[in-house]
DNA sequence: AATCCTCCTTAACGCCGTTAAGTGCTGTCG
DNA sequence: CGACAGCACTTAACGGCGTTAAGGAGGATT
């Protein structure tokens, strides 16, 4: 008897057998399992178990495992894109807090999304056409190419920055760092008045942090290119 | 003959045995150590053989690696601040521009430096009296406290993303990542015109790109809270 | 001299990413 | 119908990882 027909019996009498993977399908369960285990228990092995299929089987579709957090990344991409339709009418201050926000609001809605995101490559084109969408609407508001594109990574990189630190102390699922008791810190900082006045600042409210930081960078990006 | 006797006589003749290590002797090594072999080569076992000692050791001194970590972004962080003597007499202008500019030079002197930056915590206070006058100054100019925390957070969120991709895609003395052939490139997106004409602006001058988003988030500060 | 504390060693555990080699199944071609 | 090619996967193993347990050498203290 086959060791194929014997794990068949055992899951059950049918003889059907599982669809062959694909990459996409690798991705979605991997993206579901990190936001159970976190980046850091996300391995091979714990992906496989989840297809029922062993770790190896993995490289048959991924040369290894960045290649799989590409697709990861592309696939948050895929659904950040799909979640939220542009607006041709946006003025362009509009179109950049919205793809940042949404942008924010996708790499939360993963464990270590900003850390999955950076550290990762697109693996197609599928971002193409939005940002071939924003740039039209940018350079239509007035600035030129190169100014566009200065203009939107400026605010992404604010945005992953601002992302990654925030999961870094807030890990959703996870127990926050220590190290950020308020009042031990003021105390450690008790003869830098401003520094210990600033700690209840530094870590409440992230929503409120991120659209002020959000705010100044759009207002810096028409000062600067003289563009309202 | 005991062992430790032999291990001395293998190495010379002298039976002086090796000063006990201590925090600060471990961080600096596992920071030159980390410009040769990267994050991803930094282990407790490469480091221990660098300071001539087995990694269990390294227990004595710090919990687990995280606690290593963290000693290496404090000593990161203080030989930036010794590196660059703040003057008093700055507009909040010149000490955000100088602030940034030295936090990016900093980062990019090791290798994954803002990976290791961003996702550690300080471990002393060290850090409180630059925070301190860099309050003080903004504060004098014009702005609350609480407007100041923000202002600088701001400015920081952008360079420590700005240098995580700068980091990723450039790797110091790492090969560079797959995927960034401009002309490969510029043929997949040959339906997006202006994505495609964005490649070539999109990996070239780093020191230009990084001084252009940190020139329009001072801006954006100084439009949005109404100081110049 | 006995005891304690510091700092380090040896040995081992379980897990990791990855590779090599082999195996059953499916479809094609002679 | 049977040989054969290839796909999609398995089993087995490799070296290395962070970490823990137990113990030991050597100086300081009692």
């Amino acid at each position: 008897m086959s060791l194929t027909a014997l794990r068949c019996q055992a899951v059950g009498v049918s003889t059907e057998r599982r669809a062959p993977l694909d990459r996409k399908r690798v991705a979605d369960t991997a993206l579901r399992l990190l936001n159970e285990v976190g980046l850091e228990g996300l391995t091979l092995r714990a992906i496989a178990r989840e297809l029922d299929v062993k770790a190896p089987a993995l490289y048959w579709h991924f040369k290894d495992k960045q290649a799989l957090l590409d697709e990861m990344a592309t696939e948050m991409s895929r659904r950040m894109l799909a979640g939220a339709a542009l607006d041709p009418a946006d003025t362009w201050q509009e179109r950049l807090l919205k793809t940042n926000r949404g942008l924010r609001t996708a790499l939360l809605g993963y464990r270590d999304g900003a850390k999955v995101f950076s550290g990762s490559r697109f693996t197609g084109t599928d971002h193409a056409p939005a940002l071939e969408a924003n740039l039209r609407l940018l350079t239509a508001a007035g600035f030129t190419l190169a100014q566009a594109v200065d203009a939107g990574r400026t605010a992404t990189m604010y945005t992953l920055g601002f992302v990654t630190e925030e999961q870094g102390v807030r890990p959703l699922g996870g127990e926050p760092r220590e190290g950020f008791e308020l009042e031990e810190r003021a105390r450690r900082l008790a003869d830098f008045p401003l520094a210990a006045e600033a700690g209840k600042l530094l870590f409440d409210d992230y929503d409120r942090q991120f659209e002020e930081g959000l705010a100044v960078v759009v207002a810096g990006i028409g000062a600067r290119y003289g563009i309202s």
